[in-house]
DNA sequence: GTCATTCTGTGATGGGCATCACGATTTTGC
DNA sequence: GCAAAATCGTGATGCCCATCACAGAATGAC
């Protein structure tokens, strides 16, 4: 377990925490509770009337996913260190509408509603931040909504993949490696299908597999792919 | 063109510039400009590098909507009055990814940027209102995202439809009654598709036609659709 | 008023992708 | 270690819906 001071020395530099001085990074974490999750635990349950907490997850992957009313899984989105989550369901006091679950070991900060409120509403600095990251996720669910409605699968699927690039290093690596399935919900496409698509790009040199996981060897075609939509 | 007490009066009580202070409402108004708008008026276009300003919607009905990499034009929502648009381009000071365009005569106030972060960053309860209002957005989406994944055209109509309805009276009128095209690229299908199921729900008697503009006689119905996606 | 433009209804066609099916392989639980 | 469950590869089938094609109606420009 980590002490409050390696915490704040392991933060990124480009963290949303990092918008906040010393001493109100102190006070979050002295309200805010420490989680060791395992890879399956589900920390937020869609449906869960009492949204009281945000999360921060400091290290390990998150899944955030519902099921749509037809039933089919939806994965809205793979989260990477150093990112918020499930704070909407704080703005706006309504139940969570998706789940959040680990994919693999992880390590988060859970930040009560009040703790959360209060740092944000005192830090001019930090609301412009949070603010900025639901922008963000506004920009990102309009590209979501283009590529289901306009691209193929294959764009899709790209898509899909550059969003799971790590970008902290520039080989091809994947922040979570997911099955076919998940890509699927990730992605919008039928499993099969994902299959399909992965062989062939496996064959062209565009990605490799060891094990179960991915690794992207062209990821500009991919990027492109992804941009375009322009299947070739 | 109205006063600025006439607009603060006319302000509804669930208005997001409800949550300022007589003065600071009026210093904001102070900074702002108000402008008329005609039918068709572009008042931000998708690419636009400079977004320093968001808009407040007076009177009127604007339209959200981009053209997708394939070129086809996607929809993202119309405003009714009292909304707030345009602000995600302020808070990351990005370029523009939406066109703006009024589908009717529309009265707006231009917020500048400094004056709108200003407002925003001195105002805790503005803040949380800004904040729950982009919160509002993600949900929005993510229903969007279900929808265009999972729901057949009758189902993806119907939420359009829904979402078009006017809330501040309960005969099925629409805030804007849009082109059988716009319909489309508002829900996600063929403008083609859009005239068979309206001509088909209207000799069911689940909406009505008075020239252009559509009437919504069974509410229920559509946003039973609309939420589980069950055609039948 | 009249011509051009946009909007609308409706059939025919075809393709992209979900679904079904099923066997092979890998992982997990205990 | 072994059964059960999850994951993966790949073909066959079909259907939903985009697209194409026109013709009639309504709107708007001047």
């Amino acid at each position: 377990m980590k002490s409050t001071d390696a915490i704040i020395e392991s933060l990124a530099p480009d963290s949303l925490l990092r918008a906040l001085s010393r001493e109100q990074l102190e006070a979050l974490l002295a309200q805010s509770s420490r989680r060791e999750l395992e890879k399956g635990d589900v920390l937020i349950n869609q449906g869960d009337e009492e949204g009281d907490f945000a999360v921060y997850l400091l290290s390990g992957a998150l899944k955030i996913s519902f099921v749509s009313a037809s039933g089919r899984e939806i994965i809205l989105n793979y989260c990477a260190p150093n990112e918020l989550v499930g704070e909407i369901a704080l703005l706006d006091s309504g139940p969570r509408t998706a789940s959040v679950t680990a994919v693999v070991p992880s390590e988060v900060l859970l930040l009560p509603t009040r703790a959360f409120l209060e740092t944000v509403s005192t830090n001019p600095a930090s609301v412009v931040g949070v603010m900025r990251e639901l922008a963000r996720r506004v920009r990102q669910l309009n590209l979501v909504v283009e590529s289901d409605r306009t691209f193929s699968m294959g764009p899709r699927l790209a898509r899909a993949l550059v969003r799971l690039l790590d970008r902290s290093g520039d080989d091809g690596s994947l922040i979570y490696s997911p099955s076919q399935n998940d890509l699927g919900a990730f992605a919008g496409l039928a499993r099969e299908n994902v299959s399909r698509l992965l062989t062939e790009w496996e064959t062209q040199g565009i990605i490799a597999r060891e094990g179960r996981s991915l690794i992207v060897r062209d990821a500009e075609y991919l990027e492109m792919l992804a941009e375009f939509g322009d299947d070739a």
